[in-house]
DNA sequence: CACAGCTTTGAACGTCGTTCAAGCGATTTT
DNA sequence: AAAATCGCTTGAACGACGTTCAAAGCTGTG
């Protein structure tokens, strides 16, 4: 049982150099020759514990999705109230989710690569349940705003529509972030997406009034 | 003259040879020694032309921008009207928004490697003017629409709000496609992508007009 | 001490983008 | 016509990469 042991230590010691750097230099810095070097093994032991490099990029992003969890979990968001939500209580809730939205571009501005490394990295094959089953955790956090905003959807179409809130945020992240499209101070990028989150929180809410009336 | 010329047929067989690949396979599947192999020539002839394959990929994702503007340019798009827009020409704004949106999603997933290659590319130094020119133009597509719906924004706050919308859109459009974070059918993807730039246009109207009581 | 079943090792393999001394052909000079 | 010059083309070679696997090392057992 003590291989067992040791390679346990191996693997959160190529974890945490791999973290590092990630962190340091995004995924392009990442080689195999140097993790081995790190943490004192040789470069075949690396693939004993991983069956490839893709493999251990995947648990560095599932320690960055942990870390974004708990970093989204501080935003304080309204309650659900029983009954139909009020005029205040919506724009309450239109507001958790512009401060849900800039929580997001202020963990990707501090954690750019580890942010990165989350959408920059391809793979052929699907991701496993475990790193599913985070994803989907965050999708909740959006989902309890968004019951006050429309009462009227059904929860399918609620776990959508956030999908959909989280896509239009990551890419106003995203592209803002990016040198390449454009460079957008950070004040500037959060009022933009203040701009636009609250614009849809106010849109929907004006959709569900007027279906009220059909 | 003639090495001019020579040099020119190479490098837009060489751009062609690049953009079948990169349309068949994506970025991942260009290879030098390919390419060289497919217009007959040496592989160091392909950097007598190009100083690097970054380059190559950046002439035909000029080509992709071309394309994708002669695609949007299709688009019916409202004229601006001259003083207040009346409510119908801001619902009618809201829809060439919406189907300029629904357009970007139709182009992506026509041309789905292509497409990826714009953003899947990262490179260390800035793009070339040419190449920033070619996306400023498509978003002077979306000011339009958005000078109808917010009239009382001057220029840089249409352009920069013409920005954000194509980032949201951007975003809806890219985890939609994506397999890694949803699997959405094409009618479910259009229909969330109607659903989040409709209320960003109802959205942004009710801003303007809460800013106008003050 | 010998043997068997493991883990670990790192040289080697295949592939990639990129380079550059050598070769070649056209043009100019003698 | 022969020779010299110049610039373009060539592809073997370089260095770096992820990954593999025969060999070496280790550890517990008879």
């Amino acid at each position: 049982m003590r291989t067992e042991e040791r390679r346990e230590h191996l693997r959160t010691a190529l974890v945490d150099a791999a973290e590092a750097v990630i962190d340091r230099e995004g995924l392009a810095g990442l080689r195999a020759r140097d993790l081995a070097q790190t943490v004192g093994c040789a470069i075949g032991t690396i693939y004993t514990v991983f069956p490839d490099l893709d493999a251990l990029i995947l648990t560095v992003n599932l320690r960055t999705l942990h870390l974004f969890d708990r970093t989204i979990a501080q935003v304080r968001t309204g309650s659900v109230p029983a009954g139909a939500p009020s005029r205040a209580a919506r724009a309450a809730a239109t507001e958790d989710l512009v401060r849900l939205a800039v929580a997001y571009l202020r963990f990707a501005r501090e954690h750019p690569m580890r942010w990165r490394a989350l959408f920059q990295h391809r793979r052929e094959t699907a991701p496993p349940d475990w790193y599913l089953r985070e994803q989907g955790r965050l999708f909740r956090t959006i989902e309890g705003p968004l019951q006050v905003l429309c009462p009227r959807l059904d929860e399918p179409e609620r776990a959508l529509l956030a999908r959909s809130l989280f896509s239009a945020t990551h890419g106003l992240v995203s592209l803002g972030l990016d040198e390449k499209l454009m460079t957008l101070s950070e004040p500037v990028l959060r009022r933009q997406i203040e701009t636009v989150v609250a614009a849809i929180g106010r849109g929907l809410v004006a959709r569900e009034s007027s279906q009220e009336s059909h």
